[in-house]
DNA sequence: CGGCAGGCAATTGTCGACAATCGACCATTG
DNA sequence: CAATGGTCGATTGTCGACAATTGCCTGCCG
């Protein structure tokens, strides 16, 4: 296979070929690490929308088998990334702004109240000051406008609350959706007149979380999730 | 190993040994039939919470070798049905009423709103027949007083609505949700006093999608899913 | 010239074996 | 007797090989 000419696995290449080999990071498993890899190039949209993927040619790219990689096309796929037909090669999926606003933020919003709430009477000293070194991340971020940072460290905030949460199926959920989110932070994070904001906005979700109110805090994060969004659109209501 | 005496493996055996061998449903791929399997026996109590998995043991279980039952388990974590220690083992979660009320039932209406509003004017005469027709069978199941038969149609309801209207990740988020209120569906379908009421609902739903107002439709799913959770417990709002 | 059966290449699905890792038990030592 | 280090069983992580399936392409037949 290695020594024909096959089309399919030379557009393959040209998407992969900038892939670091993941031979340096073998502190994670392999699987982890390969959906790693393979969801940063889709995020950044090093790997576009309708590129065509086989086990065998990522594993090698890779420099590693086929397991890992295919439990990593799994679970992609169950994170919306990718889609994979039986017998016929696993293709990288787009995310439609429609879909972001009708279903992901409503969902985002749905989950994050009942988190933010169960988080608050749980959070420690030293939770609150992860979570303010995570704001000053952002920044930092936005001072360097490094939007690809100020996206992730929103991530990692929001991750951090529902994780501190201790709602197993609320973590769950946000798994799932967590990668398309990241995708269209990243995407949006461009478009931001002043970058400065999201990092006040992070700061105002600490401060409703010390303050107590759950009210209160439902509408700040209501809010949040919705402002942020309506950076690039206004949205319906 | 299959000689020595385990007793983890024996714990296994106690929960695993009354489901069916694969070998009969060979239409599927096997890890979809064991996952399947897998997550019936977990739906309907016969894996108790805290039941611990091995790949191997289910494998040998179900007559099958380690690959289909560890893509299986994969799966069934990422739906949130059990959770799996790096090198320790799987063992079967359970889901708290506070989580359900609070999450999966919030997530549901946003989800759903968005599905029967997208759907409705995708539907073909075709497609209100299936809904009917499903209807017609919760209508035989509450008869019958076939309650697990009844939860069964209410899902594939829903997820036929989900899937009919054309949006790619709603029905990935539903899948990832929809082992999780099948759950809760089979647990709360036999407190329900009168089970007629269920296949009633549905047809207002149909009623709703064939009269073409939006915002009519929003509330009627909303207050659907919730109404259909009320049954146990006065929602919070 | 068009349709269809059959082979062929590409890809995923499955398997058995081996390596890596974790936790517990046990012997050793101060 | 307590702390510590090593060893061992159990389990998952990874690999390479083989089987099954799909879609295409080709060549035959009407």
């Amino acid at each position: 296979m290695s020594t024909k000419y096959d089309p399919c696995y030379a557009a393959a290449m040209s998407g992969l070929s900038a892939l670091p080999a993941l031979s340096s990071a073998s502190l994670a498993s392999r699987r982890e690490t390969v959906a790693d890899v393979l969801r940063e190039a889709i995020t950044v949209g090093q790997l576009p929308a309708g590129q065509k993927l086989t086990e065998a040619g990522v594993a090698a790219q890779l420099g590693t088998s086929r397991a890992p990689v295919r439990e990593a096309l799994r679970q992609l796929e169950q994170e919306g990334l990718v889609i994979s037909y039986p017998y016929r090669g696993t293709e990288v999926l787009g995310v439609s702004q429609e879909e972001i606003e009708n279903v992901l933020v409503p969902v985002r919003v749905s989950l994050e109240k009942f988190a933010f709430r169960k988080a608050m009477p749980r959070l420690t000293d030293a939770d609150y000051a992860h979570l303010e070194s995570l704001v000053r991340n952002m920044a930092a971020a936005a001072e360097a406008a490094d939007a690809a940072s100020l996206a992730d460290e929103d991530i990692r905030f929001h991750e951090a609350v529902v994780t501190l949460s201790g709602q197993q199926h609320c973590l769950q959920i946000w798994r799932s959706i967590q990668p398309r989110v990241r995708s269209y932070f990243r995407r949006d994070a461009s478009h931001y007149a002043d970058a400065t904001v999201v990092a006040e906005q992070h700061r105002e979700l600490v401060d409703a979380l010390r303050a107590g109110d759950e009210q209160a805090l439902d509408r700040a994060v209501t809010a949040h999730i919705n402002t942020h969004f309506k950076a690039t659109k206004d949205p319906a209501e």
